[in-house]
DNA sequence: CTCTGTGAAGTACTTCACAGCT
DNA sequence: AGCTGTGAAGTACTTCACAGAG
């Protein structure tokens, strides 16, 4: 049994453990939901939610009960009790303390990111280098100095961290949110951050998706002719 | 026998199909070759290009077989063919022109963004629905309208775009893109798009990212919790 | 009779270990 | 002797089909 299982058992959670794929589908469930509950609409089936978020229902109920068994049978979910129920299992109760290093315009629109400041997250902190960019208001905060980070951090209690800077300052900036006990960064530059083993790293990538879709594209392409030339040699 | 396995043999091409969790790290191991290629590294070992990019060295090995045979036995890989090589299997040797819908700080940091032009990916035009950023100069761009945003399509020869909007207006947007014929779609809005099969949409999710990292970071905690629980117990 | 929840089967990815070049 | 390339084994995820609750 692994320490984390073993944890599991004694701190007497339900859920021992979501599969990362369900993971990322759960936060998408949870904003369908969301706006389900804006629009009034109090049950839902798991058809109607799978339809929502662009998957096929049975994956979502699997997905749901690694959570555990929320629905009524014949009937359907209830939309803010479900919605309850996966905020709790994503750890979405308690308020999460974001501070954004780097405020250039990517910065700056994480900063304003409305669906940001709901759901338990709220930007406490906003650090640039740039002496022309620091004592600038963006929207409620004012830009420290990325000198002062390490008092800002503590003063502000943070306890996660956007890296929106370039790639190059990236790494050393990365050290400095370890050392300060951050251990949870979501970082838009495009390198490979080293970290240690407890600390949670995500990283969003322009040009990892681009590059993507330009696979595909050039797929569907080469698929196309290929088409054409089949079209051809069959007349 | 699939249609596009049927097409990739008469097209000749070598690659049948690239697992996606692959493509994902392939243009991981391309920027990791680039930044190599620019130090004067010009061979490496799968273990020293798997230790750049963060991952281990069989799975390396692994994703490099699907696109063919490029290193040497005992010696390791030429840094600048294999670049190419992935290159090529990725479909980066043609231009893509990219179209950036929303000119908010976030398709400014988009435009703005120097991954972005390197590696065949051009910007060539900039919507807004504002009229105080309609025509402004964004590096080397003019925000057009997006009433205009067919015509410009058509003009700038665009095919791939990137929808940097608020929730609400994507799915709108969306559609007249793929009524436009853009068939490569990346979106940074928090809705699930829906759109014909033959369109590839990516989406990235700052609201996703921050919620994975809080489960994470609870449940670390819990661990935690757990275990000064049990070592309590013990003593 | 409807719709959820879930073992079991099927599929995809990862890891392993070593064969095969150089 | 060293490092790549890859079948085969192992693991994780997805799909299926139906049992089970209302």
């Amino acid at each position: 049994m692994s320490t984390s299982e073993e944890s599991d058992r004694l701190a007497g959670a339900a859920v021992r453990h979501i599969p990362p794929a369900s993971l990322a589908r759960l936060t998408i469930y949870l904003r369908a939901l969301s706006s389900m509950l804006g629009e009034g609409i109090d049950r839902v089936s798991s058809d109607e939610l799978a339809e929502a978020a662009g998957v096929n229902s049975p994956k979502l109920r699997k997905d749901l009960s690694y959570l555990g068994s929320y629905g009524t049978r014949g009937v359907g979910y209830d939309v803010s009790y479900l919605s309850e129920q996966i905020a709790a299992a994503l750890g979405l109760t308690r308020n999460w303390r974001v501070a954004i290093v780097g405020a250039g315009n990517l910065g700056r629109a994480l900063a304003g990111y409305p669906g940001f400041g709901s759901r338990g997250f709220e930007v406490v902190a906003l650090f640039d280098a740039d002496q022309l960019v620091i004592g600038q208001e963006v929207g409620w905060l004012r830009v420290s100095s990325i000198e002062a980070m390490e008092s800002v951090l503590e003063r502000t209690g943070a306890n996660m961290a956007v890296l929106s800077v370039p790639a190059e300052v990236a790494q050393d900036l990365c050290d400095r949110l370890v050392a300060s006990g951050i251990t949870s960064i979501l970082s838009f530059a495009p390198v490979v951050l080293q970290v240690p083993d407890d600390v949670q790293v995500r990283k969003v990538d322009m040009a990892t998706e681009l590059q993507i879709l330009a696979y595909h594209a050039q797929r569907a392409q080469v698929s196309n002719i290929a088409s054409k030339a089949r079209a051809r040699l069959a007349t």
